[in-house]
DNA sequence: TTCGGTGCAAAGCCTTTGCATGTCT
DNA sequence: AGACATGCAAAGGCTTTGCACCGAA
């Protein structure tokens, strides 16, 4: 069973990516570190970042495959981890969600609200990991 | 100055899009038309969504490169579009926003709440467009 | 005729993975 | 010693792009 195991790797990508607001991407942690680790390859980067996730040490902010909706106004969706499906939600997007945030200066153009989790399908037929 | 021309690929390719639910992905509607349109090639279907994202006649649910946050509690992010930054949004993610989704049987793992637009350093510096 | 669109294939990114080697415990 | 982590490089996806041909206007 996996016993995680200290690494200088790990700690200096760790504790680059709690050091920054910037949302480094893991070719950015790369970069930064490379100067002074020079013998650092950008596979570590990539591994210890997942390996954070899945510890609940960090969290990624998404990307998949580009979907693409006709429906041009905003809408939430959700993605369901198990069946990989993409759902609208006809939920109203409260404009209100913009408020706060025009508040501290921003323009904002659009909202992405993606909601992850179970989809009643997958949670009715008990499968609750991911399937393959 | 361009002009947009017709194309029967192009009628094919919004049509698919605009009568699915799916949120298709460029490679879903490629494999969808090419067995009624075998000419069809896949560098057509991505230079066409993207054609059609640009007039606004579609969105796209993006993909980027991953970031990653070792704030592991959610928390919205608004991402300027001119000058690339992602950034934290100190506001409560309002918990209520899961309320209306798991009343219709999803169960919510996590929401991503990305607001796009303008960062309040470029609306001072005038830049409206994307930086190269 | 003109210039945008297409098909095809190659190239480009980002990310993952296989393998031999290194290193915590 | 044993198992996990690393570095390197190759391989894998998805997407874009260059080029010659096709076709709408």
């Amino acid at each position: 069973m996996g016993e995680s195991r200290y690494s200088k790797q790990r700690e200096l990508i760790y504790d680059a990516l709690a050091s920054t607001k910037e949302h480094p991407s893991a070719e950015m942690i790369y970069k930064e570190l490379k100067p002074s680790y020079p013998s650092l390859s950008l596979g570590t980067v990539y591994r210890n970042l997942n390996f954070l996730v899945e510890e609940g040490r960090a969290i990624s902010i998404p990307s998949t495959v580009n979907r693409y909706d006709a429906t041009t106004q905003d809408h939430p969706h959700f993605f369901c981890t198990c069946c990989g499906n993409l759902y609208d939600l006809d939920i109203s997007m409260d404009q209100t969600l913009d408020e706060p945030v025009e508040s501290l200066g921003y323009e904002v153009h659009r909202r992405d609200l993606i909601f992850n989790g179970l989809c009643p399908h997958c949670l009715k037929k008990g499968n609750f990991g991911t399937e393959d």
